[in-house]
DNA sequence: AGATAACCGAGACGGTACGTCCCGTCTTTTT
DNA sequence: AAAAAGACGGGACGTACCGTCTCGGTTATCT
C-alpha cells in the first residue's frame, strides 16, 4: 500500500511513535505549519526520517494522528474516570448551550489548541482525504454530543420536535467556525450568547 | 543590490499580469493548490520568475488577487452593467434568502469556484495577514449583501429589531461554509432551505 | 551490547555461506559491484542481513571470498584432479609464455570472470587493506607460475641468469593487466603474442 | 541530456566551478574517495548541490575534471612556457626512459597525486564510459611522449625497426602500473631501472 | 530429556547521502 | 526600466542502504 510491502507494526517502537508525536506538536506550536518539515519533527524527536515515513504517509497524517491522541488524552483528563465528556443538562438549555459554546471560544483562543488545529482544518480543506478522516475522527464525536443535548431539550419540550438535529446543531457550531477560520471578526463568549440566543429564538420576530 | 524598492507600476506589462492570473487559476485547479508553484506560474504564463516577484510577494497573493479579478468579472458580467450584484428583496424574506444560500451552495459545488477559493481559504486559515485580505477583499463585501436585506426585513417586521445583523448573517452564512470547508456532510439545496428556515424561526417552539 | 566477539564458527550454516557467495557473484555480474548491495546480496540469498555481517566485514570482502571459491572449483575442475594449475613446459618458452598469456587473455574477456574481479581490483585500488588480501591470495600465486616457469627456462638456457625473475614476469603480466584495467586498447591474442616476443627478445636490436 | 534540457554554459560561474575542483580534490585526498560525497563537495566549496548536478552527470566526473586541470596546470607550469612536457632526447635511450619511468614512480608514491588517480583509476575500472575518457584524456597523451621518444630511438638505431611501438610502450609503463595498482610489491627507482634495462634487452640471452 | 545457548530469518531502528524540486535572489540580454 | 530567461546558494523532499539492534524459531550441544 504505502511503501513497497506494509511494515510489521507488532515491532513498532511506541518510544518512537510518541517522540514524534510531541515533535510534531511542539513545532506546530513553534513555528507553524508550513516551516515545520518532516526533517525538523525527525531531528527533534531523535529518530530516522524513515521511520516517519514507515508509518506515515505526510506531514499532516503525523500532526492529526499527534492531534487526536493530544486530544484524547485531554479528554480523559477533563473526564476524570467518567465515560465522555458530555454537554450538561442543567434543564436550562440556553445556558448550558451558552456554557459549551463559550468553552469552545476559549480553545479556540489558546495557541495550544488553535496552531494545530488550524493547520489540520486547512490541510483538510485543500486534501479531501485528510479532510474528511479529520472530519470523522475528531469533527463527528464532538458535534455528535450537540445532537445528543438538543435531544434531550426535544424530549423537555425546549426544542421543536420537527427539526433535524444534525443540521440544528450546525446553527450553533457554524458560525463559531466560520469566524475562527475566515477571521472576520474577534471570538467572544459575547458572541457565542449571541449565537446560542439567536439560533434558539430565531431571527424572525415571534408570535 | 536588492530590486530596492518600489517598480514602477506605470510601465508594468498588462500583458504579462494577466497571464500570470490565468496560469495561476489554471494550475490550481489542475494540479491543486500544494503542487503549484512559482516557477510552474511564470514557464505557463510565459514569463520570467522576476516578473513575478516583482510585483506580487508570495504566491497565495498572486492567487488571491488572480481570484478577485475573476469574480469582479463574473460580478459584473451577473450585474449586466448594474450597479454591483444584490440580494433580490420580493417581499418574501424566506424565499429571497433561499435564493441567494442555494446560489452559494452551487457556488460551492461548482470546481472552477471551489478549488481556487478553498486553496485561498486554507492558506488564509494558516496565513493571518493574507487570512485578514482574504476576509477583508472577498467575504466582508459579500456578508454585507446579507446584512443589507436584513436590515430591509426588519424595517418590513420581518427580521426583530433587536438584533445584531452583523451577527444574525453568520446563522445563514455559518454553517453554509462549516459543511464546505470541514466536510462533515454534503452541500445541497435542501440544506440551505433548512439553515433558513431553522435560523429565521429558532430551534425552540413558538408561543 | 556488541555481538561481543567471535561468532562459534563450527556452529555456521554451511548453506547460507554458499548462498551468499552465489548471490554476491550474480549480482555483481548482473548489475555492477556499486549496484550490488549487502541488502539485495542477503534477500537474493534468502539470507538476514545480519548473517553477513557477523561472518564478513564488508561487501568488499563477500566478493573476495566468493570470488577465491569460484577460482579455486575452477582450478580444481582445469586440474583434473592434479595438484594444482601450472604453466606447461615443452620446452619451447615462447610458446608456453604465449599459451598462458592467450588463456589470460580471454579469461579477462569473459564477464563471469571480468565483472567480479574488475570490481575487486577497483575496490583494492582505493582499500589498501583489501588490495594487499587480493595481491596476496589471489595474484601472486599465479604469478609465482610464471616465476616457476621461467626458472626452468634459465636452466634450460633460454633466459638470462642474471635476472630477478619475480621483476622479469612482470614483463609479461603488467602489459596485459595495463590494457584490461586502464581500457586503452582491446586486449587480443595477437597482442599477448606480441607481449612475449618483445619481453623476450627487447626492444633494442641484437647484436 | 543529462537534465530535462541542456544548461546555458554561457552563463556558467567560473568562480563555482574551480572552487567545486578544489573541493573534490582536497576531500579526496583528506578523505579519501569513498567517503567523499557530492553533497561534501558542495558544502566545501559553498555552493549549491543542483549547481554540480547542473554540470557534471556523476562525483567521478567531477573528480576526473578537476583532476585534468591540476595536471594540465602542472604541466604548463613545468613546462614553462614550452610547447609541452617530453621525455628528453640525450642520445642514451636507456637513461632517458630511466628518468621518466623514475619520475612516474615518484608520482605514484605522491599522496597529492596518487591518491585522486588512484580514485578515478577504481572508478574507471568499473565504469566503462569514465574508464574509456580517462584513458583518453589522460593516460593516452602521456603514452604517446613514450611512442615519440622510441621512434627517435629507432631512428638512431637503439630500438628494433619492427616492432610496433604502441606495444613496445606497453613494456616499460605496464610493469609499473601494475605494481601501483595491484599493490603486489614496492614501487622503487631500483624496480624503474630494471623494467627499462629488461625491456630494452629483454628477458633471453642475447646471441 | 530438558535446558540453554548460538545461529538464523526477518526487519525496525537512527543515520547519511542520494538526486530532484523549488525557493527567492541575482545577472545577462532583449525589447 | 521592465521583461524573459535561467544560473545561483540554499533547504527540504522522499528513497535507498548503511550497520546495529531486537525479535521469535530452529538446531545442537551440554548437562
Amino acid at each position: 500500500m504505502a511503501d513497497s510491502r506494509a511494515p510489521d507494526s507488532t515491532r513498532r517502537s511506541d518510544r518512537s511513535r510518541r517522540a514524534i508525536h510531541d515533535a510534531a506538536l511542539a513545532l506546530v506550536t513553534e513555528v507553524g505549519y508550513a516551516k515545520t518539515t518532516v526533517e525538523g519533527i525527525a531531528a527533534r524527536a531523535g529518530v530516522g526520517k524513515q521511520t516517519i515515513y514507515r508509518w506515515w504517509p505526510s506531514k499532516a497524517a503525523v500532526l492529526l494522528e499527534a492531534f487526536l491522541d493530544l486530544t484524547e488524552q485531554a479528554a480523559r483528563a477533563a473526564a476524570d474516570g467518567a465515560a465522555t465528556y458530555e454537554i450538561p443538562d442543567t434543564g436550562d438549555l440556553a445556558a448550558d448551550l451558552k456554557l459549551v459554546l463559550r468553552a469552545t471560544v476559549d480553545e479556540m483562543n489558546d495557541p495550544a489548541f488553535d496552531l494545530p488545529s488550524r493547520a489540520l482544518a486547512a490541510e483538510g480543506i485543500v486534501n479531501a482525504e485528510l479532510g474528511a478522516e479529520f472530519a470523522r475522527k475528531l469533527l463527528e464525536p464532538q458535534l455528535q454530543l450537540y445532537v445528543k443535548r438538543l435531544r434531550a431539550g426535544q424530549e423537555a419540550g425546549d426544542v421543536r420536535r420537527d427539526l433535524d438535529l444534525r443540521i440544528a446543531l450546525e446553527l450553533l457550531a457554524g458560525p463559531l467556525a466560520h469566524r475562527w477560520l475566515l477571521r472576520t471578526l474577534p471570538l467572544t463568549h459575547a458572541y457565542a450568547d449571541a449565537v446560542a440566543d439567536y439560533a434558539l429564538y430565531g431571527l424572525a420576530p415571534r408570535g
